[in-house]
DNA sequence: TATGAATGAGGGTTCATTCAT
DNA sequence: CATGAATGAACCCTCATTCAT
């Protein structure tokens, strides 16, 4: 006889997801095993496969909801943002958030980062956050608010600076930085013009 | 009939270690097998037995013959600075440097950060250059250069902002930012009196 | 694709314990491999260890149910025997039938016998069959059947003899003594009275 | 540079049947191997291959010598004994002489006896000793000794029964039961007619 | 003779995936 | 939908054997 176990299809996918991002986040994706996701989701092997086509594929929709949730948040409260310096305390301070929030995809991502599983899912992330900043900073620039300098390259070395705080948060398990320490950082670092310091 | 490629004992050693890391930083530690590092040395699975007692030592010698040759190079190099700023200077170049040089051992560290592996070994490293900066930003504040701040925490965040850029390089594969833009970043926005600009 | 053979799992544990027993017996321990094991259970390799978490779990489980079955069926037999003669005759010929019967274990207990795997399970099973040797060799001196003697010491004996017995019987692959014969052995030469011969 | 230990061939020869004879009772004929049996020997691994042209010749070159030594002397010794009981007391002695003195070799027996590795060898051994048996038991039956008996199969119970002891001596490390004793249980058990007791 | 680095088949074991139930 | 026994490729590692030195 089968027990079957009576959930809504949406519920045990959700808890399978749960349940990978643990696994994942704690053993890396080639370390991570079906059985102990399935174990952990409290659904049998073959459940898994039910939802899922593959390891890869769970691995894929993993980090594609979390990733494209902070996308599109991040886009619209930069959009509603009231100044080109406002836009980028919001950009910088939703990045930690989402990095606390989202602990442990960051650990999964540190280990897959930049590899072959889910390199374009990860790299469209990175073109479109990196876009977003370019976009405050030119505004910025045009205002007068922040120095001129490479944009792009302003942009790729904010999102690196946040890439390494966000992780050593991940892996240190703790905030060691204030976001008002952060955005000091970067925007008397980089970007406030010197002068406007007189 | 066993065919033998004659080495000097010394010589196979080095390709192996080459080999395992080309290997692990493509495919991070779990991924990687011996058998692909075996072939990438040009040799045969036994010989890397020969060697290292199983994966594990061969990726803990990897990571630790590299480690502590940058952990030694960088303390002298500081050592023998004439200021604390030149110190910070020599200390931020020589890990972009290293950065650069080891971008495969940074791959794998990406990967294999913050988890059991080697987390010691890694810990340790992250531990002596923290120790190291405290010691240059103290000096440099008790002299005036630097404006007071939680050094210990500051050498944190430089530490993870370094990790940052360090790994977006590795990543991206290029260097996209350089020794004179990092340097300005960090000394400029965390660190220098604000007051000597005026 | 996977082809899958529907059984029970009672029925395939036993059809591995079969073969096992088959292979173990054939090639020894460290000599047998459990893809032979697997083959002769009509298996897949991994089916094996979906029973058995590896291959000395699988080894002593072959010999501990055998064992136990041997200690207790003996325990009982001996204990419902009307005298100490008849309980004499009673271990001995089931010590013979269980040497027939098992005969693959015996030829695994051989190869294996007074090494380290299994070398607990096997002690056991001596000291409680020289334990109710002693019994039965105390009863009869009391009762003045069997003549005085180091009971321990003539327990140990016998049981040396029947194992040369027994494993001559398994290498040889026939019965070449009677249980008559063997009786007789026993019981004249060592134990009963000479006198009694007069 | 090569460092050669000076030694003569047939020393060496020595050496290394010492340390296999060690190597292989520890661990039996599978579970041995070279690397350590050259390294007990003092010599190189190729050192081995020198003499022996592989495992197998090892490992038979060990039992052989030892068991011919064995035949030789015993088949010497009881064509010198006085009276067919002098013979078969003088067999059964050096049998458990030899059992004592080759109980690494006994070790080595118990875990191949049987098996396809000098299967040959182990039974022109056992069948020489059972002819020479037989021998000793026709006479002492023509000369009225013994109890008339199908000597062929009191031979093979004689070298079961010694076989079992021998065992029992090798695996339990000490010498349970005396020569005496051995011979009252063979004597007075199987064989002397129970009348010359009267 | 002697060495020991090198080989690679083969062993134990794991695990993504399938599918009869 | 759900189960989990079954599969087998592929992993890490060992070791008998070879051969250039």
């Amino acid at each position: 006889m089968v027990q079957v176990n009576r959930r809504s299809g949406v519920e045990t996918k959700g808890q399978i997801l749960e349940a990978a991002m643990k696994v994942f986040s704690t053993h890396g994706y080639a370390g991570a095993n079906i059985r102990a996701i399935a174990r952990a989701a409290g659904i049998s092997i073959g459940g898994v496969y039910l939802y899922f086509r593959n390891k890869e594929e769970l691995y894929l929709n993993l980090i594609k909801d979390r990733i494209e949730e902070q996308v599109l948040t991040t886009k619209e409260a930069v959009a509603s943002a009231g100044s080109p310096e406002d836009g980028l305390r919001t950009f910088l301070s939703l990045h930690l958030q989402y990095g606390i929030k989202n602990k442990e995809l960051i650990l999964i991502n540190i280990r897959e980062h930049g590899f072959a599983l889910g390199r374009e899912i990860k790299r469209k992330f990175l073109r479109s956050q990196i876009k977003l900043l370019v976009n405050i900073l030119n505004e910025g620039i045009t205002d007068g608010v922040f120095r001129k300098c490479d944009t792009e390259e302003a942009s790729r070395i904010i999102m690196a600076t946040l890439r390494g705080i966000v992780f050593s948060m991940a892996l240190d398990g703790k905030s060691f930085i204030t976001e008002k320490g952060l955005e000091e950082l970067i925007i008397r670092g980089l970007l406030r013009k010197v002068l406007s310091y007189l």
